[in-house]
DNA sequence: TAGTTACGCCTCGGGTG
DNA sequence: ACCCGAGGCGTAA
């Protein structure tokens, strides 16, 4: 290891195990376990085709004339074209569609320069001897090192107290600032880990890496000593804002925010390990990006490893439709709305990742909207990801590393529907994005006909799956299957509740009820609202826990009274209740609100405390006086608004109270008789 | 370097009576 | 006192 290889190496040549890609100036470097490095050339460039090439002649010269610029043939999903290599990066490309008036259109310039290598050289990361892009294996032994820094980074100025844990060994780091950091980095000298699992890593990283400079400390978590800074972003997406705070991404080694990474919080180690693999980013990137990035990422190096030329924007944005037309074209899922109240033995039948199966099964992809007779490229490199779900599915209940790779999977193949639509998508295209949801529309309609013709009685539906009572189930998922092609999955309540909306009517995302093995399954209710204080959630927690212990309709309410006396002591509670345990998390949309809301004062709150706060940003505080828009950030907090807690815990004991057949309260907490 | 759609609740604050 | 649109935020799939 260490040596410098030849340009276009083969797979079979380079075996190393890949823990790291970064991107330097002509160069990308390979990282292995224990800081093995190799370095290849691979300098920016990126491909080039012209509407008119006699007219954009003396562009392509004067091109190859500064950067290189190679004729080559440019292979799209749609075609075959004539075109250039040009030896140069984003800068340039987005300069010649400029200077073009968008007569020139680019390939493969924003693909990250590690990732385009990787697929080039059809490398995976992540993989060894005898591992594919889609197994299920993990071979490799990594040295896992475990950090815990003491205090909150985003307000405590020093860096305090921390806790390293490697091979079952924890230390505890103490002193004063520069004795903390240099033992620190001192341990991650001497340990070595390939990946440290760090709570607030991104936040904190930043801050380390300042603090040990003004210290002369050298840091060690990079294994060049040098850091990829990631900006901090707010940005706005479909009527939301959405906030990524700053991260310093390390070389060479694996450095997880255990609590910021979404794909490790979902499918832990092996989850970002897997989806490293799959999707050819390096594990500090799998680890930093959201769904909708990893699906995007796994086309990208579907197609790079193909041949395929990735456009740099949409190649279809004319073929967008105006807002009439998509307004009555097939746009959302199908629901059927319950009727509200509680029913006993019910069916929820899922079909098993509709809507990927629905483009595998259809063969929908951006050029097969033309060309339904060619093998659709985005059908063709969904379909192993849908088989290892499956593979995944099977096994993950008996192997919990397999689980995490499966959550992973599940959440790629949910985001990779929605991405059809996006406007920013490589792969997407509205027409797909309709079929895909006509086509649901189709199976679930026919499947509710079906179930009705055979004597089933269907209660709900939502998008991809029916409620249903009725026996034997196995008959009913049997038929649909066969009808359909698409496979189901049964889960069986003894009882279910759904709720009604304020109209009275049925919710369609509210309900919760106890599952045959004695699980109680909840959606949409308070306790499963990231903005729920603890209190109101372990009230209701308690309630639904004390209500799975009923087995029949009978039995639920025979608890009522047992249920009630749970409510009165949370209510009787609460004016004692923990400060700490009335906390609203929420996700902020701006920072210059108009009216009086508590997300208004606590964003006040949190300028007061000297916390920087930016729109998408999540914040934590305790509503102090709603109807005056007061609140206080989380650690601050001293006094809260106990009549707007007492509707909060109302709210989420009437949601309980339908499963009881008790009558509802309004708004506050009345003696119950 | 960024999934979508459907839908609901709570509240504010301007309007009407 | 009540209505109602808009602002703001959440969930399910």
């Amino acid at each position: 290891m260490g040596e410098r290889p030849q340009a276009g190496r083969s797979r079979r040549e380079l075996t190393m195990w890949i823990l790291d890609t970064t991107v330097e100036r002509d160069r990308v470097a390979l990282w292995g376990p224990g800081g093995a490095v190799v370095r290849v050339p691979c300098p920016p460039s990126f491909l080039l085709t012209v509407d008119d090439p006699v007219r954009h002649w003396e562009l392509i010269e004067a091109l190859d004339a500064e950067f290189g610029a190679e004729p080559v043939t440019v292979r799209t999903i749609h075609d075959e074209q004539p075109g250039w290599r040009v030896s140069a990066g984003t800068d340039v490309a987005d300069a010649v569609v400029r200077q073009t008036h968008y007569g020139a259109q680019c390939y493969n310039a924003d693909v990250r320069r590690d990732q385009r290598y990787l697929a080039e050289h059809r490398l995976l990361p992540c993989t060894g001897p005898g591992e594919e892009r889609f197994s299920m294996t993990l071979a490799q032994d990594l040295a896992v090192m475990d950090l815990a820094l003491d205090g909150d980074p985003t307000r405590s100025d020093r860096v305090g107290c921390c806790t390293v844990t490697d091979g079952g060994r924890s230390r505890r780091l103490e002193g004063d600032e520069p004795t903390v950091l240099g033992d620190l980095f001192g341990l991650v000298e001497v340990i070595d880990p390939d990946v440290i699992l760090f709570p607030n890593a991104d936040t904190w990283t930043e801050r380390l890496v300042a603090a040990a400079e003004d210290h002369g400390i050298e840091t060690t978590f990079s294994r060049t000593g040098r850091y990829v800074a990631l900006g901090s972003r707010s940005y706005f997406s479909y009527g939301r804002m959405y906030h990524r705070p700053k991260a310093m991404i390390p070389a060479g080694r694996l450095l997880i925010d255990t609590e910021q990474s979404f794909t490790y919080r979902e499918g832990g180690l092996p989850g970002v390990l897997v989806a490293a693999r799959i999707t050819g980013l390096s594990p500090n990137q799998t680890a930093r990006v959201t769904p909708g990035t990893l699906i995007s990422s796994f086309e990208v190096y579907a197609a790079l490893s193909q041949g395929i030329a990735v456009p740099c924007q949409k190649a279809d944005a004319e073929r967008v439709k105006s807002v009439m037309a998509l307004r009555s074209a097939d746009r959302g899922g199908m629901m059927f709305q319950p009727d509200p109240g509680v029913f006993e033995r019910v069916h929820q039948v899922d079909f098993t990742s509709l809507y990927p199966s629905i483009i595998v099964k259809h063969n929908l992809s951006p050029e097969t909207v033309e060309h339904p007779e060619r093998p659709g490229f985005l059908a063709g490199c969904l379909r192993p990801l849908l088989e290892m779900r499956i593979g995944t599915k099977a096994r993950k209940k008996s192997d919990p590393v397999v689980a995490g790779m499966d959550s992973v999977l599940k959440w790629m193949l949910v985001t990779c529907f929605g991405y059809t639509g996006y406007k920013n998508a490589k792969f997407g295209r509205v027409d797909v994005h309709e079929a895909i949801t006509r086509h649901s529309r189709e199976v679930l309609i026919a499947s509710k006909e079906l179930a009705e013709s055979m004597g089933y009685a269907v209660l709900h539906g939502i998008t991809d799956c029916l409620f249903v009572q009725g026996e034997p189930i196995s008959a009913l998922k049997a038929a649909i299957e066969e009808t359909s092609g698409y496979l189901m999955e049964v889960e069986t309540f003894d009882w279910v509740v759904f709720l009604p909306q304020k109209d009275g009517t049925g919710a369609y995302t509210w309900y919760y009820g106890r599952l045959e093995d004695g699980e109680v399954k909840v959606r949409g209710i308070m306790a499963r609202r990231g903005d729920c204080p603890a209190y109101v959630e372990q009230f209701q927690e308690a309630a639904l826990a004390l209500m799975g212990t009923a087995r029949t309709v009978a039995e639920l309410h025979a608890l009522a009274p047992d249920v009630e006396e749970v409510y009165r002591r949370y209510a009787d509670g609460l004016a004692s209740a923990p400060i700490e345990d009335l906390v609203v998390k929420r996700r902020i949309s701006t920072v210059n609100y108009t009216r009086r809301c508590p997300e208004r004062g606590a964003v006040a709150s949190y300028r007061r405390a000297g916390v920087p706060v930016a729109p998408g940003m999540t914040i934590r505080y305790v509503v102090r006086d709603a109807r005056a828009g007061l609140a206080d950030c989380a650690w601050e907090a001293e006094h809260a608004d106990r009549a707007y807690y007492r509707r909060v815990l109302a709210k989420a004991w009437n949601e309980v109270a339908v499963g009881i057949g008790r009558p509802t309260v309004r708004r506050t907490y009345a003696p119950l008789a």
